[in-house]
DNA sequence: CCCTGCGCTTTTTTT
DNA sequence: AAGCGCAGGG
């Protein structure tokens, strides 16, 4: 790549003032931003002066990395900028402020499995019509909620069916469970920062006060909450910088609005606009394709990527019979390449790119195999793991013994002798005295809801949690959180449950794996706290390799497309391109193909030398092997768009007998359920008004 | 209180 | 195919 271009150099230069830069793939934009920001500091803009928001926490470090190297020994007058993402910019604004709306500042930030539990609690013994709902259903549903900037009055005002007046009912109930457990979710970071800015304008005035300069990337991808925090802290000093792409906008089902960006003009009508075209990044026949995919999308910006990189292979398409098979084969072909190079091409320039958390499988056990090196980013992994979790659970139990839904979950893990009915007693007498269970526990002593072994083992455990919040501040964390778990035998129960010591051992290293990362979380911060730490687990994207901060490792990566936004890599496999998959059954029935036509567009223009889109003609779903039919978009990129359309029409055929088969299905489960659903409705009754006969005051909000 | 085994459901993307 | 919840035995 050539020092900047024309435009790129426009961007860069225009120091004030709100600018759009509507970047195309591989059209430097993160040099553009990271230019940007020296070059503000060099014309005297005091670093601490400066904002820019990021999505994801690796783009910040990243971001982070290339401004310091750029500005070399400045950056060390007037501190460094504030490179974050939108959630941690909340978490601190909120620190600072949340106070204001009845939160406590060290509220606890609860992840999908501790909402989860909340939404499980929520739902328990209601019921509407006769409509139900699974608690992955119900936060689905408050999510869009609360990208909407929607409260649980508002959602039940709108609700049009039993099923949202359900879900409305169950949004209140687990949004006082939230509150009453000072804790917030990840939607609640950007809605209560929005919140404080429209109530408080001393607080507004404040954050907006911290900074001269606001940079936004991937702005394409602001949701509601977060485009109005942007405007109210850029609007007394209009120095907005925003970059994005309305073509790699995939994130609408999550409340990102693309007009953001594209009525970007409205709101800052002085804006000027730079366009950036040049693709430094892939090779012609790459874009080539990209182009001519994109282009079947109607509601957008046109715009061409022009290459820089001319000539090169054209990309190969590729037909397998089975996920099997296409995994063995691309293995196989990343193994020769890698062989035929005599070490020129590595692992690390390898990406395998798909749609559903479900697809990597195969590939794993086919890199096993093969003995090649690979990461699987995101989806189900380290963080996800029971002993992780469970290990987080003491560390946010000891930071705030507050913290309900990690107090529940280590409790008896290791099994200590305190069952699911001492468990109950608890949160009910927790609940009529209107506390947290940590502080109903010296009222369990005393007014004997506890008593004999279980008293005893609750007594010991909260002695531990007790002894251990004792040492903070007085020995190192990462030697705390070990002998934590010393005293919590959790070792020893690891050893009991697996079979073998090698199992055993396996399922320790996890917990080690934390308590490195704790240390090394300790050396890097300036003040380290266990707050912090929990907070940064928790709002980490979910990519292992931010432990080893040196030298990143060659291996393959594995990852959905939505976390490649942003990345490239030089050999690029795109699978399972098929209908159902890509674009997902779900946009196919319900509408929604320009996204998935989006979200292919982003696969292909991570490539930059090689390209390789496959599909299979069978995949083994549920034990059975089905049929797939090839994605229209391979069809629309060979230009055939004829063929495209018979595919979409086919695909739709076949996915909607798919669905038919699947709602008789249920319709069948569901009659069978009313025979004995009489019975089992009774039956939690009678279990309801048990609990509430117990507790006295019956199951309030939240339980 | 804890463990096992059976049966039932499962269908996207994430900070 | 696999994970989860629940019932029943130790």
């Amino acid at each position: 790549m050539p020092d900047l271009n024309p435009p790129q150099r426009e961007a860069v230069n225009t120091l004030s003032g709100p600018l759009l830069v509507l970047a195309g793939a591989g059209s430097g934009k993160t040099r553009v931003i990271t230019y940007r920001i020296a070059k503000l500091i060099k014309h005297g803009i005091a670093p601490n002066r400066i904002l820019a928001v990021t999505f994801t926490n690796k783009a910040a470090r990243e971001m982070k990395q290339r401004a310091t190297s750029l500005l070399g020994r400045r950056k060390r007058i007037g501190g460094v900028p504030e490179i974050s993402t939108f959630h941690s910019l909340c978490v601190r604004i909120l620190r600072r402020r949340i106070e204001l709306l009845g939160y406590p500042s060290d509220f606890s930030i609860y992840d999908s499995s501790d909402q989860e539990g909340l939404a499980r609690n929520a739902l328990r013994d209601i019921r509407v019509g006769d409509d139900s709902l699974r608690p992955g259903d119900l936060l689905s549903i408050i999510g869009n909620w609360k990208t909407r900037s929607l409260g649980p009055g508002a959602a039940e005002g709108e609700a049009k069916n039993d099923r949202e007046l359900l879900a409305a009912r169950a949004f209140e109930r687990y949004q006082d469970a939230l509150k009453a457990r000072g804790a917030v979710d990840f939607d609640d970071l950007l809605l209560l920062t929005e919140r404080l800015f429209a109530d408080f304008e001393v607080v507004r005035r404040e954050e907006a006060r911290r900074f001269d300069h606001l940079l936004v990337d991937e702005y394409q991808d602001t949701n509601g909450p977060q485009y109005r925090i942007v405007r109210e802290l850029a609007a007394a000093h209009r120095n907005l910088c925003v970059v994005g792409d309305d073509d790699q906008s995939i994130y609408a089902w999550r409340g990102a609005e693309v007009s953001h960006i594209l009525n970007f003009k409205n709101d800052w009508p002085e804006a000027k606009i730079v366009y950036l075209e040049d693709n430094y990044r892939s090779i012609e026949p790459i874009l080539n394709l990209a182009n001519v995919l994109i282009k079947h999308n109607s509601d957008r910006h046109p715009k061409v990527l022009k290459p820089y990189r001319k000539g090169g292979d054209s990309p190969r398409i590729m037909r397998f019979d089975d996920e099997t098979a296409e995994a063995t084969s691309i293995v196989a072909d990343i193994r020769s390449r890698m062989e035929e190079s005599c070490g020129r091409i590595r692992a690390g320039d390898f990406a395998i790119l798909f749609r559903t958390n479900e697809q990597p499988r195969a590939f794993e056990v086919e890199l096993r195999r093969a003995k090649v090196p690979y990461k699987l980013v995101g989806g189900s992994s380290f963080y996800d793991r029971k002993e992780v979790r469970d290990i987080l659970g003491y560390l946010r139990v000891v930071a705030r013994p507050h913290d309900e839904a990690s107090l529940l979950r280590i409790i008896n893990t290791p099994p200590r002798g305190i069952g699911a009915t001492t468990i109950q007693n608890l949160v009910a007498l927790a609940v009529s005295h209107g506390t947290s269970v940590w502080e109903a526990l010296p009222h369990a002593f005393a007014n004997g809801t506890l008593s004999g072994g279980p008293a005893g083992s609750v007594r010991e455990f909260r002695r531990m949690v007790l002894a251990c919040r004792e040492q903070l501040g007085k020995k190192s964390l990462a030697e705390l959180a070990r002998e934590l778990m010393e005293a919590a035998k959790y070792k020893e129960e690891l050893e009991r449950v697996y079979p073998t010591a090698q199992l055993a051992e396996a399922r320790g290293t996890a917990i080690e794996s934390v308590i490195n990362q704790l240390a090394s979380y300790e050396e890097r911060a300036d003040e380290p706290t266990l707050q912090g730490f929990i907070e940064e687990m928790t709002l980490s994207d979910r990519d292992q390799n931010d432990k080893d901060d040196g030298k990143q490792p060659q291996v393959v990566t594995l990852m959905t497309l939505h976390s490649a936004k942003g990345l490239e890599f030089p050999h690029v496999y795109m699978v399972g391109m098929e209908e159902g998959l890509l674009p997902h059954k779900r946009s196919v029935l319900e509408g929604g193909i320009g996204e998935e036509r989006r979200l292919a567009y982003v696969g292909v223009t991570r490539a930059q030398d090689t390209l390789c889109l496959t599909f299979c003609k069978a995949r083994m779903k549920w034990g059975k092997l089905r049929p797939q039919i090839p994605s229209r978009f391979l069809m629309e990129m060979k230009g055939d768009s004829e063929r495209a359309q018979k595919a979409a029409t086919a695909a739709r055929q076949m996915l909607e007998a798919a669905d038919q088969t699947m709602k008789e299905r249920n319709e069948r489960a569901a009659e069978k359920a009313q025979k004995t659903g009489k019975k089992s409705k009774k039956k939690t009754r009678k279990k309801a008004s048990k609990r509430s006969a117990s507790s006295r005051s019956g199951p309030p909000p939240g339980y």
